[in-house]
DNA sequence: GACTATTATTACGCTCAGGG
DNA sequence: CCCTGAGCGTAATAATAGTC
């Protein structure tokens, strides 16, 4: 590793030791990198990297944004809150005033000292950028650049007109208007000619509901974009804020334990890492996968296989093992198949199946027909119990509960609850097909906001989408 | 762990080049 | 000739790397 960031992978003390004995070279208050290398190659190689340190409010913008790197003569163009130049040896940060509403997106960048994100100028926002007037960061936009830019724009919004209408509203909102009129301009006027470029890096899914598809979820390397197919059901799917993952989806992927566990770096990780989700969700590469999977119908009941509240069937998922292994590493394993339902919430949960003669095990590949929620460990052991008796008080006042068991659990530990879905088909001439959604993806709050609502915010939520309020 | 020195941030004023 | 926008410098202040 040749460069070194106070705060990021070493410690003041430590830096100041090292370059007084020779070790390494600082540059600026805070950045070293080592004596031996070539300092002028390592500049260049983590230009983004020392940028976001420096600056981590401004964003790239102009030609860096399309780069993710410096140009070939070293400028790395930024935009933030004021205007300011840095030149480290042959590399020179030049910073110009942002406008009052930018439109950013995230991108990952890996400069071979891992993975990070910055932000950058949106497609539209950069393409405004090439208009400004006198200004550095517009001449770093050349000709063909803006081309591809403005290709990139029309096979987005569908057309030049589309195009330039959404570069526009962006435009009026920075008080851009010169810059707006001369992007209209620009897209106008040239001869359409269509070379869809297409990015590497790019994620091409298809989300279905109950088997059928509902429509394409794409990532071009910087946003998610939501195109649904024509259908007559329910819309499913709403796309609330523009560039990010809808809220419906994203209130599916994994969170808390199973988060962790999974390890994956992002929601595209994640969404690349799974196929099968809660609400009869799938989502896949290739229309193939779609059939490939097993369809989650509910055949053998819980209460078949009941007495007194507790299980009778043979539990077949993981155990704790010997002493060595844990339960929580075994459970995790079963997730390392792509094939094996995703689940969301914070609390340690498993998919399970129930087939007839009354084996429980793992739906890695089989149906989800039901679902074990383990005890927890440092205070939580009870909890399956303590939910479990929750739901019966429930049904016996009244309410309409899921059907539910007490599972004896191998290996000397606490038993755990299975539930059954409720939300799954329970034969394949079944016409009543649902879906489920939570607060979080009706109000589009974060998944880290959960449990900061009121019920009166639920309520106003809910009015505007009920058809019986 | 506490003090010192450097740098980001902010506001404001000045200059320069285009445009009307 | 004036107005406007981009870029830059300066001074005061806040944050934190550097130093002991």
């Amino acid at each position: 590793m040749a460069l070194h960031l106070v705060g990021e992978n070493i410690d003041k003390t430590r830096s100041h030791y090292r370059a007084e004995t020779g070790k390494l070279v600082q540059l600026m208050r805070g950045i070293y990198v080592d004596a031996g290398e070539n300092i002028e190659a390592t500049v260049l190689k983590h230009a983004v990297r020392i940028a976001k340190y420096l600056y981590p409010n401004a964003y790239l913008s102009a030609a860096s944004a399309v780069l993710l790197r410096p140009t070939r003569d070293g400028r790395l163009f930024l935009s933030g809150r004021r205007i300011q130049r840095t030149r480290l040896r042959s590399l020179e940060i030049i910073q110009n005033a942002a406008p009052d509403h930018p439109s950013v997106a995230q991108a990952i960048v890996d400069d071979g000292m891992g993975e990070f994100r910055i932000d950058v100028s949106s497609m539209r926002q950069r393409f405004l950028e090439g208009f400004r007037l006198r200004s550095e960061h517009a001449a770093s936009i050349d000709e063909t650049v803006r081309e591809a830019i403005a290709n990139r724009l029309i096979e987005e919004y569908g057309s030049a007109q589309g195009a330039a209408d959404a570069t526009w509203a962006l435009a009026r909102e920075n008080q851009w208007y010169r810059e707006g009129e001369h992007a209209e301009r620009f897209l106008l006027r040239r001869p359409v000619t269509a070379e869809p470029a297409r990015n590497e890096a790019a994620l091409d899914l298809i989300v279905a509901w109950h088997g059928a598809p509902l429509g394409k979820l794409t990532h071009d390397g910087f946003e998610w974009r939501w195109n649904p197919d024509d259908q007559n059901g329910p819309a499913l799917i709403r796309r609330t804020a523009p560039g990010k993952l809808p809220p419906f989806i994203l209130s599916l992927l994994p969170e808390g334990w199973l988060e962790s566990v999974l390890n994956d770096r992002d929601e595209r990780a994640m969404l690349r890492s799974g196929k099968r989700y809660m609400s009869n969700i799938t989502i896949v590469e290739r229309a193939s996968d779609l059939s490939a999977l097993p369809p989650d119908i509910l055949l053998t009941r819980l209460n078949g296989f009941t007495r007194n509240s507790v299980f009778t069937g043979q539990y077949v998922g993981p155990g704790r093992g010997d002493l060595e292994q844990s339960f929580e590493r075994n459970l995790a394993e079963i997730f390392e198949r792509t094939d094996t339902p995703r689940l969301s919430g914070v609390q340690i949960k498993a998919p399970m199946f129930l087939d007839a003669d009354g084996t429980l095990s793992p739906s890695t590949g089989k149906p989800f027909t039901h679902i074990l929620k383990p005890a927890g460990t440092g205070g939580f052991e009870a909890l399956p119990v303590i939910e479990w008796q929750s739901l019966a008080l429930g049904r016996s006042a009244g309410f309409t509960t899921p059907a539910t068991a007490l599972v004896p659990m191998p290996d000397g530990m606490p038993p755990a609850l299975l539930v059954e879905r409720f939300d799954i088909r329970t034969s394949l001439e079944e016409k009543h097909l649902l879906a489920l959604e939570d607060f979080c993806s009706v109000l589009g709050v974060a998944t880290e906001a959960k449990y900061d609502g009121t019920m009166e915010r639920i309520a106003r939520a809910l009015r505007p989408l009920s058809t019986s309020p």
